[in-house]
DNA sequence: AACTAATCGAGACGGTACGTCCTGTCTTTGA
DNA sequence: TCAAAGACAGGACGTACCGTCTCGATTAGTT
């Protein structure tokens, strides 16, 4: 068994770092926050978060996975409050931070490609899966049509949001009801029957 | 009379500045591109640049709306396919440059709201204008919904894209059909008559 | 001919970066001081240091040379007065930053062979042509041993002022005339005629 | 009853880390030696070395005194051919530790001077004393002159050494003779009787 | 044999400086 | 007046040490 050696990594250094990290995110957004306001704020060197973190873009990374898990799943008695619910969470989101951070590891591909893994891994794919869970329930429900793509659906419902903001700016508060129905009927006329 | 005094700006330093600038940007990103690596390979001084653009982000939204001639409307006999070949324009494009800048603009917001404005404005709303029109002619030949929201539904459209690349990365071949089905058939299942 | 181009070096810069690491070498010594330090004092940014030159070492032999100009030729009726003059300016010397200084050059002798030969060049040789001159001046006055190994004698004089500071520290105020009347007659009893 | 509780100190530990220090400092002198390395070369852990030493110059000094003992002194059947003997020594030795370490020691004399007395008393002295026993015996012997202040004649003895190497570097294999001669004779010329 | 206490190698800790790079501005010569 | 070249103040990057601190694991003497 392997046993690890040395004095442990401190647990309160692990969370006084994303702390700090979270809070001069959302403060300054991603190019102007700089590792050594972050170690400055958490209390802590700047090698004990280099020591935590490959580079500026990991630690954001793993500032941002920290809140995966208050984007839950919402159950309500119909598939379609469930998505106004999903809609309701992302319009909470403020979407500068993943926005630019999405876009530095985008096209950083290249030369760091398991930098953007991780950050799908730890960051997307678990928002991913909560709504996924929710387009499930839906067709199993029959509420949902049994032919839907849906990676293509969930693609739709956050990219709305991403194009919206970008487009326009803060979201209407009305925003949520009105995605869901946008999609949810669909762009061609009715068939006559 | 209102005529320049001195030697007149250069538009070869005009055209080489945004030229560079493009190709920096697409080859390694916004982030880690430098005016100064952008003045040097248009073989122009840093002042040059600078007499011409506010700062860095400014040029970078110059260089992108130089792009935007090239998103054309397509004309189709239906406006499903004209909305097919809509996406197979979206699938060509490079979303990573896009998504950081607007990330870091919308982090500046506070800062200078008016470079937002202005890459809204440049690069954003002339794409939005070409989809729109689609959209407008697909309800005034009665192939889309009367009802539908315009405006959100081209959110759907271009932020599937940007949903797509984020999760997934490279788009397959059939997206651009998967995704306008999916988009133009809706959610729900058919009613019952 | 080959002139520059580009903003030329600021001569004010210049000189208060020199100013500013003299200061700090007296008051902290070498080890202390650091480059962050004298940029901060001379009010220059780092890289206006780091243009200037190669690294922390480089920028203090630089100081230290300025001093050269001080240690000049003291003109006395007979060789022994110019000694026991020049003795009193060795006397007045911090030796602390060149023992130092010279200690790390020597070290990094095989890695950066190039900043010792400056550092003697620029430092160590002026101080010792100065001396040089005095023992030339005296053999040809016939004051001094024309058989005098002129080198050898030059490190027995500022040699002493190293050993005593080395092993004693501060120099008792009597120590000029004592050094060069004990180099001055030599170690071995007189011989009987 | 004075007897030390716990596991004792390891006299292995004691010889390895001066040993490893020994070496790293005359590969790569004092400033770029660092304890994390000497840690590492004697397989030991950096607080080991801390609990025996107060800091790193307080290692040097301890590593350094253990070449003491090397320094003998030499017993010929003249004073003239000790000091030879003794200069033989000298040159054999590296100077750029000891002036590396004097150098910070006599600058850091303000904050902590008991670090200098003890590097004077463990380093320097026994050295000195040794050619002070020769001195003396000369003065006896009546090869030396009375008069002759024995402080100045052991600084321009050692501190000859110490120019020569800085003014020069490699000192030539004639030296312990020449510089001897250079002392013995003194820069007078003979009185005429 | 169990207990106590200081040591051991290992390595994390807060902090500081290094030398590099970039931003946006300024200052020169030359066209 | 504009161009290119490049220096300017400022500040962040990621690395490397310093001297201190915690771990689990020895290694003695004391009970």
């Amino acid at each position: 068994m392997k046993r690890s050696l040395g004095r442990p990594r401190s647990a309160a250094a692990d969370e006084a770092i994303l702390a700090a990290a979270l809070e001069l995110l959302s403060e300054v957004g991603y190019t102007a926050m700089s590792v050594e306001a972050v170690a400055s704020r958490a209390g802590v060197g700047k090698a004990t978060i280099y020591r935590r973190y490959e580079d500026k873009t990991d630690l954001v990374i793993a500032a941002l996975s920290t809140t995966t898990a208050d984007f839950r799943v919402p159950l309500r008695s119909t598939s379609r409050d469930e998505l106004i619910a999903i809609a309701r969470s992302l319009a909470e989101t403020p979407p500068a931070v993943a926005l630019s951070v999405t876009g530095t590891l985008l096209s950083e591909q290249d030369e760091s490609p398991e930098l953007l893994d991780h950050f799908r891994e730890r960051v997307i794919e678990p928002r991913r899966e909560v709504i996924r869970e929710v387009f499930r329930r839906g067709i199993e429900r029959g509420e949902l049509r049994t032919d839907t793509n849906i990676e293509l659906a969930i693609d739709a419902f956050t990219g709305s949001f991403l194009a919206a903001h970008i487009a326009r700016g803060e979201l209407s508060s009305n925003w949520p009801r009105a995605i869901v129905e946008t999609l949810w009927q669909g762009l061609s006329v009715p068939h006559a029957h």
